[in-house]
DNA sequence: AAGTCGACCAACCGCCCGGGG
DNA sequence: GCCCCGGGCGGTTGGTCGACT
C-alpha cells in the first residue's frame, strides 16, 4: 500500500554525514557532476538513499554555499520575499546566492516566524501572555540576527499563495515579447543589486492604493526592484547562464523559453520568478517604448502596476 | 554540578510535477 | 492517455547544545 519509497532503507546509513561520506560524495560528484542521484549512492560507493545524497550535496556540501549568520540585509530580504511568495524557500533562496531553502526555511521558523508573529501579537492585545519568550526575547539567534531593524507594521502578510502548492502555470497577456534575445544581463548581478534595492526601497517604495493584489509589498515593486537597478555595468549572457545553472531551475524552464509564449505566456514558477529578470533584461536591452515600462532607468511604477492589474483582469 | 528546557538545524518524509516510454 | 521514474519542494522530526534554574 501507499507510495514506493523513493530506495530500499534497508543496510542504509541514516542520520549524521560522516566526514568519510561527504568526501566520497564531493568526489563522486566532481568526477561524474550531478544527477541520477538514485544511482548515486551505489556508484559512489555510499550506504546513502538518493535523496538523502542530494539533499546533501545541495544543501551542505556545494562549494557555493554560503556559510555564516544570516545578515541584516538577508534578512529583510527574506521576510519581504517571504510576503510576497509565502513559503517558497526555493525561490526565496534563489534570490539569495549561496543560501539554500532549507536554512532559508530554518531560518523563518526559528527566527522570523516568531519574530513576526510577536510583531503582530504585540499590536493585538497581547493576548498570549502565557506563551513567554514568544517576541524574540530569548530567540538564540538574537545573537546573529537584528530583531531591533525590523520595524514592520504589524499588519497581517499578503502573500499571493500561503499554501506550498506548485503554480505550474501562469497565464500572462501578451504584453512582453519574451523571445528577444537575452544578452548582456547577468542575474548574479541583479540578484545582488536587486537585493539591496529591495531593502532599500522598503519604506519609500510607492506601493498601490489597489486593493489586494499589490498592497504592502507587490509584484511591482519586485519588478522595481529589479529594474531600478538594472542599469549598471555590463553583464555577459553567461553570467545569466551561470546563475542559473546555480539557481537550478530557472535554466531548465526560462533560458530555454519552455514556458514562455507569446500572446498567452505559460511559465512555470521559476519562469514566474525569471521573468522579473527577463523584463528587466526586456527593458535593458530593447530600450523600445513599445512595453508599459519607460525606457529610461528608471521605469514608472504605475505602468507596471497597471501592467499586473490588466493582467489579472485577464 | 546536575537537571530541565528550549532553540537550532541537518536530515528525513511524503507529495507533487515533468519527462519519457 | 497512462504509468513510471527522477528530481524538486515544503513540512516535520529528532539529535545536539547552550541557557537557565
Amino acid at each position: 500500500m501507499g507510495r514506493k519509497p523513493c530506495c530500499s532503507k534497508e543496510g542504509l546509513n541514516r542520520g549524521p554525514w560522516s566526514a568519510q561520506e561527504d568526501k566520497i560524495l564531493i568526489n563522486y560528484i566532481q568526477i561524474h557532476g550531478q544527477g541520477k542521484w538514485r544511482d548515486l549512492p551505489h556508484k559512489a560507493g555510499l550506504k546513502r538513499c538518493g535523496k538523502s545524497c542530494r539533499l546533501r550535496w545541495l544543501n551542505y556540501l556545494r562549494p557555493d554555499i554560503k556559510r555564516g549568520d544570516i545578515s541584516a540585509e538577508e534578512e529583510q530580504l527574506i521576510i519581504r520575499l517571504h510576503k510576497l511568495l509565502g513559503n517558497r524557500w526555493a525561490l526565496i533562496a534563489g534570490r539569495l546566492p549561496g543560501r539554500t531553502d532549507n536554512e532559508i526555511k530554518n531560518y523563518w521558523n526559528t527566527n522570523l516566524s516568531k519574530k513576526l508573529e510577536g510583531d503582530d501579537k504585540s499590536t493585538s492585545m497581547q493576548l498570549h501572555k502565557s506563551k513567554k519568550k514568544i517576541n524574540g526575547c530569548s530567540i538564540k539567534s538574537s545573537k546573529k540576527s537584528s530583531s531591533e531593524e525590523i520595524n514592520k507594521p504589524a499588519e497581517p502578510h499578503r502573500v499571493f499563495r500561503t499554501k506550498a502548492v506548485r503554480c505550474t502555470k501562469v497565464v500572462i497577456p501578451g504584453l512582453l515579447d519574451f523571445n528577444q534575445t537575452v544578452d548582456n544581463v547577468g542575474a548574479e548581478n541583479v540578484v545582488s543589486q536587486s537585493s539591496s534595492a529591495l531593502i532599500q526601497e522598503d519604506n519609500n517604495s510607492a506601493t498601490s492604493d489597489h486593493d489586494g493584489l499589490l498592497m504592502d509589498l507587490d509584484i511591482s515593486e519586485l519588478l522595481l526592484w529589479d529594474a531600478l537597478n538594472s542599469s549598471s555595468g555590463s553583464l555577459q549572457a553567461n553570467d545569466y547562464h551561470q546563475i542559473n545553472e546555480n539557481g537550478d531551475h530557472r535554466d531548465r524552464n526560462v533560458a530555454n523559453g519552455d514556458h514562455l509564449h507569446h500572446h498567452g505566456l505559460e511559465c512555470s514558477d521559476f519562469a514566474l520568478e525569471a521573468m522579473f529578470e527577463d523584463l528587466l533584461m526586456d527593458e535593458r536591452t530593447t530600450r523600445l517604448g513599445d512595453h508599459p515600462f519607460q525606457h529610461n532607468d528608471m521605469m514608472d511604477l504605475k505602468s507596471l502596476e497597471l501592467y499586473f492589474l490588466n493582467s489579472e483582469d485577464d
